[in-house]
DNA sequence: AATCATTGCCC
DNA sequence: GTACGGGCAATGATTC
């Protein structure tokens, strides 16, 4: 049990009783567990800069501090809120009325990680939790002595008060509020899941272990170990098989679009164990008996993308934004078709080619703008037209040139063989789309001058020249186009609020809705970009 | 036990 | 001679 105060009032008893009982309108919190993967609950600290508290949960004092965090007229900082708000749940506190010093980092782009901001834009110094135990020899913070434990926790408070006090004035206004309110949106869909039809859960995890186990015996009948890249190379080798080196060149290359390429009976059943496997311990092992599936939803991406992830701690949870779209082997059970609505329907909603019209927007080229001016205008279909190529690979083009692909990749990701054939194909389409290719040669030359690219609404981010400049050229591209698709997304997601309890999950320019939902009007221009959404109806499984 | 390297799923 | 952008996670190999 223990309470403590840090800063100058003569008398603490006192500035306790004022603070919990008569608190300020903005307080800065932050939560101390006993590490990242066991986040039982510690203590909490709060700062209003000049003075700072902290309390363990086993404090009487401690549901005082709990009614500030439950208290919705108190606007409440956090750096790097989700992991918090995730400790916090139980106590059911407010998480709409949120800030968050991480997020306004992200949009900056400066760095995120509280020591590094802290210290730039703050006069303090914030220790990070490994060189804290380190320094005191502990291996979790529950070891640690309650008072440094306090400390601690009341100077990361404190900074991240002052961190805000220091951000504030410097982030888009316009921006950070789309930010803030994505947040208790997040928030609901990660505390809702979606819910898991077990019956079929049960029918895929049967015929994906049959296969797993009919090509691991055959696997062990010829003694390797088809999960070993080391041994599936050397074995693949052994057979004549020509084998590139991988990228770091320290070993034999044996991913998917090699092994495809060969023969060998071998490399075939090599790729049908990875596929099997990969479906059973990322989808199905991990969702063995629950009748939902929940994750935790951050934005802490670069270009502000939201993304999915497993919280590490003892929920079941875990990334449902990589759920395979449809299965590739023959015969076999979607994944996707165990995520069914908690009543009949689900309604599934995308933001139609949404980057697509971003690029068009951002670089103002005449000729996609006015394929995007017809209802019906597909970029790919023009594309394919222009070039002359099938629309798949038209399609593969026109994102393989957002991403800056060479004439190499595009060659390999459209299946033309011939280079040169390609390389004529990439000058036509720089010739098809001028402004576009104007515009991407400009975002190269102004990023790597400046250091960093723009999203449509302000989202700085900082190109990373360690990586290279090729790297960097092809993120001055991408960053951008993508930055604005999920912002626009978020806009879009704001105009759903109401039916927030029916989303289920987000999945870039995604969502999928419980039952019949009847969207907002408005939904395609929330932004200057013009993105219609595609709706079905009455959808009975994700699949 | 922790970290690196490889692979593979999503948009 | 040749990197296609952003994510997350599992597994085996290597290092400590």
């Amino acid at each position: 049990m223990a309470r403590s105060y840090l800063g100058n009032h003569p008398n603490p008893a006192e500035r306790w009783e004022q603070f919990v009982f008569n608190p300020p309108p903005l307080i800065a919190f932050d939560t101390e567990t006993i590490s990242l993967r066991d986040r039982t609950l510690l203590g909490v600290g709060a700062s209003i800069g000049t003075e700072s508290f902290y309390v363990t949960t086993d404090d009487e004092w401690f549901h005082y501090f709990l009614r500030l965090l439950q208290d919705q007229s108190i606007d409440k900082i956090y750096h790097n809120c989700m992991f918090d708000l995730r400790v916090l749940r139980k106590y059911k506190v407010d998480y709409i009325n949120i800030e968050d010093t991480a997020v306004m980092c992200h949009i900056l782009g400066i760095p995120a990680v509280l020591e590094e901001a802290a210290l730039l834009h703050t006069d303090t110094v914030v220790e990070s939790a490994k060189s804290f135990l380190a320094r005191l020899g502990c291996k979790d913070m529950s070891q640690a002595p309650v008072e440094e434990v306090a400390h601690k926790c009341q100077i990361d408070a404190e900074a991240t008060w002052k961190l805000y006090q220091a951000l504030k004035y410097k982030v888009p206004q316009g921006y950070y509020q789309v930010e803030r309110q994505i947040i208790p949106m997040l928030e609901t869909i990660s505390q809702k899941g979606i819910k898991i039809d077990q019956q079929r859960h049960k029918e895929l995890s049967e015929w994906y272990t049959r296969e797993y186990s009919y090509y691991k015996s055959l696997a062990d009948g010829m003694g390797f170990n088809p999960g070993s890249t080391q041994q599936v190379g050397y074995i693949l080798a052994r057979r004549k098989n020509f084998l590139p080196l991988t990228r770091s060149r320290k070993s034999i290359s044996t991913d998917k679009s090699v092994l495809k390429k060969l023969q060998d009976p071998v490399a075939q059943l090599v790729l049908l164990y990875r596929q099997t496997q990969t479906i059973r311990s990322n989808f199905l092992i991990p969702l063995n008996g629950l009748s939902r599936a929940y994750t935790t939803l951050h934005m802490d991406a670069i270009t502000g993308r939201i993304s999915s992830t497993d919280a590490g701690d003892s929920e079941p949870d875990r990334n449902l934004q990589n759920i395979p779209r449809k299965a590739d082997m023959p015969g076999a059970p979607p994944v996707r078709s165990m995520f069914v609505p908690d009543g009949k329907y689900l309604t599934k909603m995308d933001a139609n080619q949404i980057e697509l019209r971003v690029l068009a927007h951002l670089s103002n080229d005449s000729h996609m703008k006015s394929v995007y001016l017809d209802p019906d205008g597909d970029i790919h279909s023009e594309t394919s037209r222009g070039l002359g190529i099938p629309r798949d690979a038209a399609k593969t083009f026109n994102f393989a040139m957002i991403y800056g692909a060479e004439v190499y990749t595009l060659s390999d990701r459209t299946g033309i063989a011939d280079l040169k054939q390609v390389a004529a194909y990439r000058r036509l389409w720089m010739e098809t789309y001028p402004e576009a290719a104007r515009w991407m040669i400009i975002q190269q030359e102004e990023g790597l001058r400046n250091g960093y690219v723009e999203t449509l609404m302000g989202r700085k981010m900082m190109l990373p020249v360690e990586l290279g400049e090729k790297h960097c050229r092809n993120c001055a591209v991408n960053w951008p186009v993508q930055g604005t698709a999920a912002e626009i997304f978020k806009l879009v997601m704001l105009e759903c609020r109401s039916m927030i309890d029916a989303i289920r999950l987000q999945i870039h320019d995604e969502l999928l809705d419980e039952g019949d939902q009847e969207l907002p009007s408005g939904l395609a221009d929330v932004s200057s970009v013009h993105v219609p959404m595609q709706v079905d109806y009455k959808v009975e499984r994700w699949y």
